[in-house]
DNA sequence: CTTGACCTTCTACCTAAGTGGAAGGTGTAG
DNA sequence: CTACACCTTCCACTTAGGTAGAAGGTCAAG
């Protein structure tokens, strides 16, 4: 459980860069944006991350703009949006395109899918509600097949 | 397409039974239910339904017991409740007891669940119509790092 | 007899985003 | 020296609810 296990190599240039600019291990990277070394991993294995470079042990290597696409990465997720369409608005940006169009009409599919599943929801939730209310009135007594209170439900609706 | 391929087995009793109550094979029973035959077969697998009747070819064999189970399965879909609970609700109701005290304490918790994600969604929602107005109002010119829509955005919200 | 729809089983695959274990290498502290 | 945290790879497994393919059996009609 305590960090740093073995400390942080010697600085070999002249001047000591910020911590933020320091290279770091899988480790170091995954505990800065809390996230599981596993899933770095993961993301350089379907290409979301690129290769790494490596120390001589083999040892992955990353420095601030491993960080900051790891960012972007985490942030585009907070935002809805999958990994296969982070990937895409990657390798935009990787082509030097601008990716904001795309990251646009990915929104906008992305709005029109949540608006679609909150009214699924909503929905649900209604019959939630009248089940929760119908099962109030109904002291007891079930003369359902299964469940009277899911069947008789199914009738009032119909 | 054709329905109905070699017709059904002729009627062996005195009386001609009513449609729903003659037994039918998987493919009579799944198209009457809208669902696919390998559900139903999955959903044996599963235990939702019990080993059915088999003629000496080893065909299945459904009789009007099994439709209601599975209609029963399918409206509890409808309700939002997952295979597994489902599957409780049925073995409660196939050791006798009332199943209703457990479909009450699921649905609850199905209302609770339906909630959150009522919310966490309406969280995003929010975020997704920010992001394309402040698109509206930003003409062109792309100084971000990867987006700079997506990173003002989260500029604005700290 | 052939054709064709339907049925059987078995096994594997799908989505999405990872997580877990095993076996073994590295690097520093005590 | 050992201990220990950390790293590597590979492969399999997770959730939920199915779907797909392959190889083969059954059954009625033409």
């Amino acid at each position: 459980m305590s960090p740093g296990g073995h400390g942080v190599p010697s600085v070999r240039g002249g001047v000591t860069p910020p911590a933020a600019e320091r290279p770091m291990r899988i480790g170091q990277l995954a505990e800065r944006l809390g996230v599981n070394p596993r899933t770095i991993r993961y993301y350089e294995r379907i290409a979301l991350l690129p290769q790494p470079n490596r120390q001589p042990s083999g040892y992955r290597v990353y420095a601030k703009d491993d960080l900051d696409r790891l960012t972007f990465i985490r942030l585009a997720q907070r935002f809805g949006l999958r990994l296969d369409a982070i990937g895409e608005i990657l390798a935009l940006r990787d082509r030097g395109e601008r990716p904001c169009e795309y990251v646009l009409s990915t929104v906008r599919h992305e709005l029109d899918d949540v608006d679609r599943r909150i009214a699924e929801l909503e929905t649900v939730r209604t019959q939630l509600v009248a089940l929760l209310v119908h099962a109030d009135t109904l002291a007891s007594g079930d003369g359902g097949r299964y469940c009277e209170l899911l069947e008789h439900q199914d009738n009032e609706e119909k």
